[in-house]
DNA sequence: GATAGCGGTTTCCCAAAGGATACCGGTATG
DNA sequence: CATACCGGTATCCTTTGGGAAACCGCTATC
């Protein structure tokens, strides 16, 4: 359930280390995660997510929309009836189950920039 | 407490990722997090560390430790009196409360990997 | 007919990340 | 005297990540 706590022993902690990169590999670089909190309000279509994610540009955006669906935490759908082929981009079921460690990322980032502001109170005080 | 659940209106999801993307620009890169787990069972000298974390390159491992020494995760000591003047890494009491972190990564990568066989196993069976 | 929006793709380019290798001064060991 | 370990540093190089801008076909709107 856990990593292990104590006496990593080489082959113990590689093992744990395996699944951690792995999270890493996948939620990693600039934009993954933005755009995951950026879809998790609902369904989004491309330009629309674009102006949430505040700075990406459309390559980035339509290639990390890409990784991500590939690896089915989300899903693409194409209106083609809509007269200029609307496209929308929907969170998965399996895409949900990020928010947990999103939560652990957002959790301790808000600590960590209020245990800077406090190192720098001192310095400032 | 939570990052927004629903309806993320620019402000909102943009405030929550701030701290998202603090955290992973301290924990991001190849070698932070393995370098973090390998300390997590005691004190560790430089080369001891390097063949822990197995892959890293002196340069990096260097470079890294420097890194987590600056944001207070771990702590450097020397010991002089030695002959050969021995270094050791020790997690500090603040990179302990990465565990969280880890561990959300970790089970996440996990479960993915379990995720990942059972697709494959429909396909190969 | 010009302009703007949609959903992208293509190309070019730069900076950062990271690997390989050599080297450093010190000591101990054969 | 040669070799190996320690704790690194310096140099060079390749790979990757990512930004800027132009462009695509299509539609709707002024």
């Amino acid at each position: 359930m856990s990593f292990p706590a104590s006496a990593p022993s080489h082959t113990t902690c590689t093992g744990a280390m395996r699944s951690v990169r792995d999270s890493l590999d996948l939620l990693g670089g600039k934009w993954k995660l933005p755009i995951i909190v950026g879809l998790s309000g609902g369904p989004q279509r491309f330009k629309q997510l674009q102006r949430e994610v505040a700075g990406i540009t459309a390559k980035m955006l339509s290639k990390e929309l890409k990784d991500l669906e590939i690896n089915g935490l989300i899903s693409r759908h194409v209106q083609a009836d809509a007269a200029p082929v609307a496209v929308t981009y929907t969170l998965a079921a399996y895409g949900r189950t990020l928010f947990p460690v999103i939560e652990a990322l957002h959790a301790w980032g808000q600590q960590h920039r209020a245990h800077i502001m406090h190192a720098g109170e001192a310095v400032a005080a």
